[in-house]
DNA sequence: CTGAAAGCGCTTACAG
DNA sequence: CTGAAAGCGCTTACAG
């Protein structure tokens, strides 16, 4: 065990209350006794328990947000929790962004422990044990970037944007059109991809093709140069901008006319002259902060309220790309 | 005060041992009692406090490292954060981001009774009263990004990345040379502004000009497209990239052989083609965390050791802007 | 100026 | 299955 304020006193030979007020620095203490007590408390390594302070000074900070992000964090949800910092800052509320660790079981166990007083979750559902272990300690959530009618969730519409992606290329004149994916399952790729391919159907298009791979430049590069040599393609959509932007040093590399759509708008996009699918990170985070300030603020209502459900519209940027 | 333990159990005729049982999911129960127990907590709202229980289970986390930003972060300092946040997240820590809010003393007293092992300041310097609530719970810290001798940082050398934008515009046959800079003062733009000059002087060119302005790139346009019009300007050093994009704008519209440099090398500046001095953020953050859990992990040694006093350098980035 | 004691809100054996 | 009690490491009046 630790070294605690019993042992300092001990081993200076005063009262366990003498040795607070020196550490906390209060005034009534014999310069000579917190030399004393200053002195073996570097000794033995002293270092308060802020743990039990806070429980006996009456201090309990409620002011902190926990967020926990995907094991896998892009780009995408740093702009998200931009977004989520300035709006905690403003309210006077600290961030604190869990490590997401190798082992889901133990870091949710570990998670329920910490001290926070709400906690936003950031693009993937959690399993109900872990679901069960927040609800346990009453400890409320909100989904951001992740839609789940029976919890409180603040999302994008994915199908509108894959939609708005399709009718992109259709305007554009293409007619044979590929889908560049990321290797990993998601709610937003699913729903992106459906309403992707419903918005071709209207426009009487199909798809030719669809390819997964790793968020990866020069993955993305090369599948972009390779589906363009082995088949007549006019337009590509692609998951997320991260993986676009292969897409566009290939096309601008073999000077094709080919028409690329990416989908988040990061902010470099438009830098890149990117056309894309704008999802709001910032506002999404803003959004995200506020709400889950007021559930904790709301804490007396032990009503079982609605759960929020708000949904958040992508807008079509067409950078001519 | 809030509702306890103690209330749900006298609310529910119970013991607060059984009540503790039940909100924790522990087994032996009735069920009828458990059910009797849960609904009185919520009628009461009960929330259980999570500090209380820490300090009873023997339970405390001491894998929070804090950090605090300047009042004003731009875009640098996110890069620096998401280099600590990977490095903490592999190696098992929370991070804190600490709401630097409007009243810094208040805050500070707020910071120093968080829970958390040990602390990251970035880019500016604490007062002493500050440091002095911190030393007095004998919390570590180390400086990121802002250079004391008395304490641990971490941080690049800004002189000499002054002295390399000069060289930069030297080299370009630059012979009218302006700098513009933050109208902030800060350690870091003193030692570049000071690099830059020195390294003009070795070249024998004489500063032309210099503005200072606020970070927004409408302003920065404008005092560069002014400073274009005003002067026979061939060269202007940028105290950031966010500060040279404007520039980088001027420059294309006019149509002005001028050569722009900027400094920190975000992300987004080797899109933009922008030349500049590169500090790598990333690995700033990534050495800084590493070094803040080497600190906290060593808590025993109670040595008066040296203080940690790292240099970075930074490195010439010709993009041809 | 200093010590003894109560108390912060929980958990956890120990009895029953 | 449940209650009474000790204890987690501190702070804070209250005496002295």
């Amino acid at each position: 065990m630790a070294v605690t304020i019993k042992d300092v006193a001990e081993a200076s030979g005063f009262g366990i209350g003498t040795v607070s007020r020196v550490i906390n620095g209060k005034e009534y203490v014999k310069e000579e006794t917190r030399e004393k007590i200053l002195l073996t408390a570097k000794r033995l390594g002293y270092r308060p328990n802020k743990i039990a302070k806070m429980l006996a000074s009456g201090y309990f900070s409620d002011s902190t947000i926990g967020i926990i992000l995907p094991e896998i964090a892009h780009r995408f949800f740093f702009e998200i929790i931009s977004g989520i910092y300035s709006e905690l800052n403003e309210q006077g509320y600290n961030l604190l962004i869990f490590n997401i660790g190798k082992n889901r079981e133990q870091v949710f166990e570990h998670i329920a422990r910490e001290n926070f007083s709400g906690l936003l979750v950031l693009g993937y559902p959690m399993a109900e044990r872990e679901k069960k272990i927040l609800r346990a300690r009453f400890t409320r959530f909100i989904y951001l970037d992740y839609m789940d009618r029976e919890e409180n969730s603040i999302f994008f519409d994915n199908q509108k944007g894959g939609r708005l992606a399709a009718s992109y290329l259709a305007e554009k004149d293409c007619r044979n059109i590929c889908f560049i994916g990321r290797n990993i399952d998601s709610q937003q790729q699913a729903e992106r991809f459906e309403g992707f391919c419903r918005g071709l159907n209207e426009k009487g298009l199909k798809l030719k093709d669809r390819i997964d791979i790793e968020i990866d430049e020069e993955e993305s590069y090369r599948v972009t140069e390779e589906i363009i040599k082995k088949r007549d393609v006019h337009g590509i959509f692609y998951f997320c901008d991260e993986l676009a932007y292969g897409g566009l040093r290939a096309k601008e590399k073999l000077g094709k006319d080919i028409r690329i759509i990416g989908y988040d708008d990061l902010i470099i996009s438009s830098f890149m002259g990117l056309s894309t699918i704008r999802q709001d990170a910032r506002s999404i985070g803003i959004r995200g902060a506020k709400k889950i300030v007021e559930l904790v603020q709301s804490k007396g209502s032990s009503e079982e309220e609605h759960p929020l459900f708000e949904c958040m519209e992508p807008v079509l940027v067409d950078r001519g790309s």
